[in-house]
RNA sequence: GGCGACGUAGCCAAGUGGUAAGGCGGGGGUCUGCAAAACCCCUAUUCAGCGGUUCGAAUCCGCUCGUCGCCUCCA
């Protein structure tokens, strides 16, 4: 396998130091609902995690959560609930979004307000290493102590100098030291700590939480593009001079950004659309599709209509998926090609375009067999496999449409429906065609489509099979 | 200003030296009472523009234009 390493710019070789591969994703500030650009970030996180254990490895995933920061205290004040209880409130919508975009949970969901004994250990190593000093209560990490700072985000501290928007004062020695501990300000949330009553800084979380459940080395470390400065550089930058060992991670990943119109999706500029919202539109399936279509590198645009097209080829995969497996002696068709090319995309960085491109034509293969009388039971347990890889489920009734909550003359429509299919069926067996053209037009008002098979009548809603009738 | 990414059909998106995957859409056809679903065929002589290297470039180099990200909290 082959894994593009931020650190080095190039693709490189994988082979995790032993079966168990450490892995660490960057999670959620939870002061807001999540959005879509963290759904992609996790989606893609989550393929890479199922892919590596399709190819037999073992997976410690660890996630963190950040559940204290100046935004989180904002919130608090504002709102009048506590930090903990508000935080707690969107870590419980984060789980239920991801469960529903079929994400699996990761080994360990540390958070950082549970973890300060182990920031408090690494910040006094880190202090008496010299790479760190305390001024007022306030503990920050000395760039300058470390040589190789500026190596993951491919910068040097002269260049960023350079930039316009550093902020020279308070009382660091050089404007680029970062903050590992914070003095409590009146009325904030606080620990205590050598240096005084507290809270840690944004980074040294990662840090700490890495070491303590997966040891001085990851194997993988991922996040979104933005993370990549300052708060990987500062991770490895806190956690290779805290353990002088290196690499603090052998493989680097970022995920490219999702836009919504002109600019990045985030929290923080209000444009953005949640998880639950994009939920109420699109299928699990489709928002896992559409952003398995694009390099998990590539950044992506939000749209309507490219969903909506997505939307449209997972129904093809789904149907395909729910085909009947019947028992013939006919030929069976042969899938092993199709998983070859599978493999051979996502060993290469991870290529799911590729990848998705050879299950649409597995698809079309099956389905060309299934019409032909071939035997689709191994290709379909091939294609069921990989489309599982990639965390897609393809089942059929997981709607609801506006038709089980209708009535037709007091009662529920449902139960009309279900004497309606039987109506037409036998006005179709008399030929009587007008008229069982007239009781399928009875199902248009709840936009639900008819389709005849030699076996049964199936009912769609918006393509998505809803029920099916067994012809007598 | 510094660093980086990108610009491929109507839309989305692979392909990084050997002659353009896949999806959506569109057109035609098969099947069907008609549909639906499925299947078959067609839909970029061309890869932002201009130069260059090469037997050969969407792929390498240079310049121009355009879009985006990071440099500040952010997946």
């Amino acid at each position: 396998m082959k894994i593009y390493n931020t650190l080095s710019g190039r693709k490189e070789d994988f082979a995790p130091r032993n079966d168990t591969v450490k892995m660490y994703v960057c999670g959620v500030t939870p002061y807001a609902p999540s959005h879509l650009g963290h759904a992609m970030s996790y989606i893609i996180f989550d393929t890479i995690r199922s892919y590596l254990e399709f190819r037999g490895y073992k997976v410690k995933y660890i996630q963190n959560f950040t559940d204290i920061d100046d935004k989180i205290i904002a919130r608090a004040n504002e709102s009048g609930i506590p930090t903990h209880d508000l935080a707690q409130g969107f870590i419980e919508q984060y789980f239920a979004n991801m469960d529903t975009l079929n994400i699996k949970r990761a080994t360990i969901y540390p958070r950082a307000t549970e973890e300060i004994p182990k920031m408090i250990e690494v910040i006094e190593g880190l202090i008496q290493k010299g790479h760190a000093y305390e001024v007022g209560g306030d503990v920050y990490f000395r760039v300058q102590s470390d040589p190789d700072y500026g190596k993951l985000s491919h910068r040097t501290l002269d260049g960023m100098m350079a930039g316009a928007r550093v902020e020279i004062g308070e009382a660091k020695e050089h404007p680029l030291d970062f903050a590992l501990w914070k003095a409590a300000k009146p009325g904030e949330p606080q620990w205590h700590s050598p240096w005084g009553p507290g809270r840690p800084g944004w980074h040294i979380e990662c840090s700490a939480m890495s070491l303590k459940y997966l040891g001085e080395t990851l194997d993988i470390h991922g996040g979104g593009q933005d993370l990549t400065f300052p708060h990987h550089e500062n991770e490895i930058a806190q956690s290779e001079s805290f353990t002088g060992v290196k690499p603090f991670v052998r493989h680097w990943l970022h995920n490219g950004l999702l836009q919504l119109g002109e600019e990045k999706m985030s929290k923080s500029t209000g444009k953005l659309i949640t998880i639950s919202e994009a939920l109420s539109k699109y299928s699990p399936d489709a928002l896992r599709l559409w952003v398995l279509s694009s390099h998990y590198r590539s950044p992506m645009t939000y749209s309507d209509e490219n969903l909506a097209a997505t939307e449209k080829g997972v129904e093809r995969l789904r149907n395909t998926n729910n085909l009947d497996i019947k028992e013939s002696a006919a030929t069976a068709i042969d899938s092993q090609t199709y998983r070859e090319r599978f493999i051979e995309a996502m060993d290469d960085d991870f290529g799911t375009p590729q990848a998705i491109a050879a299950l649409f034509d597995l698809a079309r293969e099956i389905n060309r067999g299934n019409d032909e009388g071939l035997h689709i039971g191994e290709a379909l347990n091939t294609f069921r496999e990989l489309t599982g890889v990639l965390g897609l489920k393809l089942s059929d009734v997981t709607i609801s449409p506006p038709v089980a909550e209708a009535f037709v003359e007091g009662l529920p429509a449902e139960v009309v429906i279900e004497s309606w299919v039987k109506e037409r069926e036998e006005l179709r067996k008399a030929k009587q065609w007008n008229r069982a053209d007239d009781v399928r037009d009875r199902f248009k008002q709840w936009d639900l489509t008819l389709e005849d098979t030699s076996q049964e009548t199936i009912l769609r809603y918006k393509g998505r099979i809803w029920r099916r009738y067994k012809k007598p």
